[in-house]
DNA sequence: AGCACTAATGACTGATTAGTCAATCTTATA
DNA sequence: TATAAGATTGACTAATCAGTCATTAGTGCT
């Protein structure tokens, strides 16, 4: 595959992208898409078999990426509050600097278009996140929860900051990022 | 408007609200609605003259329901506390007997079909959530964070933990509703 | 230049869409 | 029972949909 097909496939996935955030899957047509990514209607189904598998590939891509952007550095902490607030920062910034792909995500995680297959394969990519609860709750750091329960709340109280930062005018954005993680700090530390 | 015309509205209320939550907005049919509701097509059409008029009839009944069960019984409790656990059970309760709205109010709250007037309609209700954020602030009670960031936080923690009873089997349901309120309350208060 | 192969095209199709409307049915009142 | 007003119907339409495929354009090799 070379450059001029890559060029044409992620043209087709970025408007893709950006129309099914903004009108829905079944607001979108492919008619639609191909005009807004600069190709024939035809060539859309060259790479994507079906309207679905596109939206999959999307899932996919979009998913995929933010795992690896979440766990970037952790490793690096050697305290665990560090990592959990690295893991913090991870999360933000990647909603702030890719809006459209946190409006995907946001909208599709739990839409009847992603194939079970697709929820699965990217599941294995966010094993990580359990081990790190579990480490925090065996040293002590943080409080028994249900590991789903803690990753839960930590996960949505990110995508809520983002959310408010980009809805919100003139706060100062730093210190809502600041405050939220004292609030989700302080809601699972031990003392 | 008579009893028949009510369940006829009615009916194809819940039919559309069942839809559009399973299969989108774009991805229920006018005429699957009709067929669900057990009216005919133009039936539909005299009640809702489009059909973004049913999805924002729809939103107007479903957010305004969920203002009123979250207040519900607030001012009864005297500790700051108490007024906030309330709401937490309220909203939660909510959640968990109302599935169908449930699901409805969490896709398509930042949906562009809902129109802006709609939107702010809606909002109107919801008023007295800052007041009560205040009050906590005010007696030292909570910490001084921005009123729209805690409402957000506190308002999709109870989402998180109703999802996640949804999703997860066989947990022990009233553990994990008093485990996210500890979380949130521990997250906000002073001491 | 000539050949072989793949990528790209867009006119086309059968199916489906939101919304209409003339005709029919229901109900309330007298 | 007779009448009028309003509620209900579903066949219908113009527009749009996802997906197809015969044709054309582009590329690399000899």
């Amino acid at each position: 595959m070379d450059q001029q097909v890559k060029d044409k496939k992620t043209a087709i996935m970025d408007a893709a992208l950006k129309l099914f955030t903004e009108r829905g899957f079944h607001g979108t047509s492919t008619a639609q898409i191909s005009k807004e990514a600069g190709v024939a209607t035809g060539t859309l189904f060259n790479y994507f078999p079906t309207k679905e598998d596109l939206i999959n590939s999307l899932y996919f891509e979009v998913k995929g990426k933010l795992s690896r952007r979440m766990g970037k550095d952790i490793q690096a902490q050697s305290a665990f509050q560090d990592k959990l607030k690295k893991l913090w920062y991870n999360l933000i910034e990647w909603g702030l600097n890719n809006q459209d792909d946190f409006l995907f995500v946001g909208q599709f995680c739990s839409s009847p278009y992603i194939s079970n297959y697709t929820r699965e394969e990217v599941m294995k990519e966010y094993v990580f996140l359990h081990d790190l609860v579990e480490e925090g709750i065996a040293s002590g750091e943080i409080r028994d929860y249900s590991g789903g329960l803690i990753i839960g709340m930590f996960y949505e109280s990110s995508r809520t900051v983002v959310n408010f930062i980009l809805s919100s005018g003139p706060e100062d954005k730093n210190k809502v990022i600041e405050d939220g993680f004292r609030i989700i700090w302080r809601g699972l530390a031990k003392n």
